[in-house]
DNA sequence: TTGAAAGCGCTAACAT
DNA sequence: ATGTTAGCGCTTTCAA
């Protein structure tokens, strides 16, 4: 029933050999044939099946995008940068959400190998170990945005998240506070880890101690931001500013502190990670680190499609600058002050 | 290189046309020679070709989603639904990003079709004349999301914009506001006419006039929003009461009265659809008409897969309800009160 | 410059 | 219950 190279070939009166040399933009094709054959293609309007082609050429005009969270837009904006990319070389994108899950990590990059991708762009939901090993195995060129796979010979696409985290707590030490909360990500995922390192050395910069249990870490959602901002608010001796290490962790804490009906800064001080729309015009307006997300993403695909072109090129890692971006949710906080009434 | 369904045959001691069986679960295989093939089958760590399968049964595990902006989260909050609903059904999904324009969501059909995908959900960037119907023609099932395609014989799943509308603009007369303005997407797409015709519904239900200078249309973008609402502001007689279409208008709505150094509600209110997490922490918090965005992502993704079962089953309209959430930036303003000082 | 024909990896009809 | 074989739609030798 669909229209097939065969049906092109008969109507323009030559072999499906010639019909494909024209669809593959190849020389040795008459002009005038070439031309008789478009109009073939036109008349019936002819798609080639990208699957046969596929299947005979042994690879997909596909490339797999595998992101850790599909409703934080930190991802979000990746995936626009890595759709615009992909698209402009001609490829789709396959997008699966592994959900920080790393079965399902697995089942999709299983996926992807059955789906014979060209390539692979993934946000690994952890630091060792990633199933990312069969793709390469299997010769399919693997890309790391955002975060790192430690045991993987990868390209590498991420901020300096050390660097970012140490900004911000050093930001908030200026501010005067003594005890800052961090609530992380886990340490098996390097944004987790190296968000911590940042926090510690500003901590120990300024010579100050670092008190494990001001240290939260939990899936990067908002509902566990809220929990585990809210056990770092109840502490008898808690913080008085608290860092969030994504965006998802800062709007829980941004509801836990309302829920006790806190004022920001005035009773707790707070900086985070990733400058969303919101985050200038809530009350009061955060102050963040910001990482050049689309930048990351851009990146991250268009070394994808080198190594796709040239699978013995030398691996990279390319480091992205954050920026702070202070605002008044980390404006010196008045219970400084109020300890001289103690 | 890769190994293949004849490297399990060999090592099983058995055709393929028995592995094939084993992987397709088909009946007719001894337990013992389905015990052995399975176990080639882990030693080789053999992945069938979904390629070549496709090319054989003629249709992929593939379903294409076109939505209209990445960045908007609650697209985002859609595709999150539909990736749930199709893996389940072991499906994955290739993403698109139309970006709201037509000559995007044309390309992009066109992919779906190469691709061989086995159905469709997309989110048309306009009521009629969408190329989708080359799909349909092509006998692929498509389900419009969040938007309808008037010309088109497709299952449909949308919310019902013009109570949505309705309650959010009658709220806002409900607290005082006789001058309401309107930001909307353009009148093509469904949500920006239904809402439309809500806003409009909603005045004349009151008895009053409804000025066309108060409305306002363009993309649905947080930089759009700025503008429109910068207009409205800054009319000789301006709406106290702004009623925006969607979340990032209200974004930039925001941004444009916070620029103009206005109070909310005080200087003027504000309604918006969309609930993201935000708009409960924003100063003051945003009134906005929620939408069940993750129930329409599902019940649009299940219909899709019905369809793909059952391509003669009777076509479809589902219309979920909204829920309006009244909070601080909408409440009766006290310039109603300052009248009296005039 | 063009065509004939093989074959990519799989499934399914048919034979045994 | 299992094997043999044709063929899905395309690209790519090889020959003409």
């Amino acid at each position: 029933m669909p229209v097939t190279i065969k049906d092109v070939a008969r109507l323009a009166g030559v072999s499906n050999a010639t019909v494909s040399r024209v669809l593959t933009d190849k020389p040795h094709v008459r002009p005038e044939i070439r031309q008789r054959v478009q109009e073939a293609i036109q008349a019936l309007g002819y798609r080639p099946s990208r699957v046969a082609r596929s299947l005979r050429v042994k690879r997909t005009r596909l490339i797999g995008l595998i992101i850790s969270d599909i409703q934080n837009p930190f991802f979000t904006a990746l995936v626009r940068a890595v759709e615009d990319v992909a698209q402009q070389a001609g490829y789709a994108v396959i997008l699966c959400n592994s959900d920080e899950d790393i079965h399902k990590e697995r089942l999709y990059i299983e996926l992807m190998q059955a789906e014979q991708v060209s390539g692979v762009l993934i946000t690994p939901t952890r630091e060792t170990g990633s199933p990312a090993r069969l793709l390469l195995e299997a010769g399919v060129p693997v890309v790391a945005v955002d975060r790192q796979m430690r045991d993987l010979q990868v390209d590498t696409v991420l901020v300096d998240n050390v660097e970012g985290a140490f900004q911000a707590v050093s930001h908030l030490i200026g501010a005067g506070h003594t005890r800052i909360g961090a609530i992380l990500a886990p340490r098996v995922v390097t944004t987790g880890s190296q968000r911590r390192e940042g926090y510690v050395q500003a901590l120990k910069a300024h010579g100050l101690p670092v008190d494990p249990a001001l240290i939260r870490t939990g899936q990067p959602r908002k509902a566990v931001g809220d929990r585990l901002a809210g056990e770092l608010l109840d502490l008898p001796e808690r913080p008085t500013a608290l860092f969030c290490g994504n965006n998802l962790l800062a709007l829980g804490a941004l509801n836990a502190i309302r829920e006790r009906g806190w004022r920001i800064p005035e009773d707790v001080a707070l900086g985070a990670f990733d400058n969303l729309d919101w985050a200038a015009l809530i009350d009061p307006p955060l102050t963040v680190v910001e990482q050049p997300v689309y930048e990351l993403g851009q990146t991250a695909a268009e070394l994808l499609m080198k190594r796709i072109q040239d699978a013995s090129r030398p691996f990279q890692k390319v480091e992205l600058k954050t920026r702070l971006r202070v605002r008044q949710s980390s404006q010196r906080p008045l219970s400084i002050d109020r300890e001289d009434r103690r």
